[in-house]
DNA sequence: CTTGATCTATACGGACCGTTTCGTTAAGTC
DNA sequence: GACTTAACGAAACGGTCCGTATAGATCAAG
């Protein structure tokens, strides 16, 4: 995640004296004039939780200020959009996420890795997150951007990879790489989107044998 | 739109509010205990301009109400959810849509279905319909599954055809019928989600030549 | 004439938006 | 040590939208 950081923003209040200070220790008050990796955290995980209880519908930023004890502003400041929200959540847990298998054969490379990329979408948050930020890029243009500029490149090089190993291997035509990438993309956002990414394993077993086969039967003799 | 009652105008508002003549906009009163068809006109027209202008964001019933000049416990009535209103939106220009072809080879066919379709997403209202439709989907459960049993059945059934057709014709294997159609399904989404259905026309030719070419290797021989 | 469904209009309580103001805290700088 | 700078939580702003409730008028059907 990107950081902001424009040191443009209006000056504080005005200094002045006096308040009733009694309160417990829980208040994460600024660490000086730097950002505080303690309410990053209380943020993003505030975030996460809201986004895993109640989905895109129930996602706001009151909210997750209130869960999070921290202040709107405070927000606003580091992710000006709720798409960046979002792409953060992702990111956090992409992390500790989804192996690339290698196994020299594209089908079965295929099949291992969109299971554990539905797994991946099913069980953790990443799944609403990703759901949230394409129903988000829908509404505003600015978060359309974000995705197909920013997100969309990040996330397909897993999958292009595949692709393009399978070319250099000869499974696959290398000019059918982007063709195949896009179609096989768009399949597992249907499923995502028409909330399918529970089905039958033996579907995705089916769909990647018509993917191998559109690319294998488009080889140079 | 027939006006059931310009002529005389039965008093706008309180019984003593005079200035009739000056009102520009005859108000649509109940025309009884059925439906008044210039009221559904009115509204389905206010949603379509509006989603036209604003798109999903900026969509709301409250201005459709204001544009329509209908009460809001009028649109609650018959759609009772954002979604309801976007099949209507969407279903209304379906009607004078989309033809398709038959040409007896099935490259040929997508092609120009798919070019047809494209062209009806980008040049009018029912593509911002159909986005606003996948993205409340991601929001609501029940848009969810107001998409996946209503709405998508009746889209794909055209696209099916071709495919069966294709099928029964031989040139692809009837068992792929379903897998090919949801690949195809998928990259239509998926272009049209991240704002690419005007891409190059050369585009399309080769993603069909994809399907077409993984459906004919499937073919038993 | 009564019943019942449909219409516009308005108002409601509540949630959320994005921003602003305020006073506090502490790191960085001189 | 004093001053500057920036981030912090809290609260409040005006505004929009939600979905529902209420009221009175209209008219078809029984």
């Amino acid at each position: 995640m990107d950081e902001p950081s424009n040191g443009d923003l209006p000056g504080p209040g005005p200094a002045s004296a006096g308040s009733p200070e009694c309160e417990h220790a829980a208040r994460r008050a600024s660490i000086g004039a730097r950002r505080n990796p303690a309410t990053e955290a209380a943020i993003l995980e505030a975030a996460r939780g809201l986004l895993a209880e109640k989905g895109y519908a129930g996602f706001s930023i009151d909210e997750v200020a209130r869960r999070a004890g921290a202040g709107k502003p405070t927000i606003y400041r580091w992710w000006p959009s709720k798409a960046d929200l979002f792409i953060a959540v992702y990111a956090a847990d992409k992390a500790a996420a989804i192996a690339v298998p290698d196994t020299g054969d594209l089908a079965d490379d295929l099949v291992a890795y969109t299971t554990n990329v539905w797994r991946f979408w099913r069980e953790s948050v990443p799944g609403a997150a990703f759901r949230a930020l394409i129903a988000e890029a829908q509404a505003t243009g600015s978060a359309l951007e974000v995705l197909r500029e920013k997100f969309l490149p990040a996330r397909l090089c897993d999958l292009e990879s595949l692709f393009t190993h399978a070319a250099a291997r000869g499974e696959i035509a290398a000019d059918d790489v982007e063709g195949l990438l896009r179609l096989y993309i768009g399949f597992h956002w249907f499923q995502l989107l028409t909330g399918r990414i529970d089905e039958d394993p033996a579907l995705i077993a089916r769909m990647v044998g018509l993917i191998v086969r559109a690319g294998r039967s488009g080889r140079p003799a």
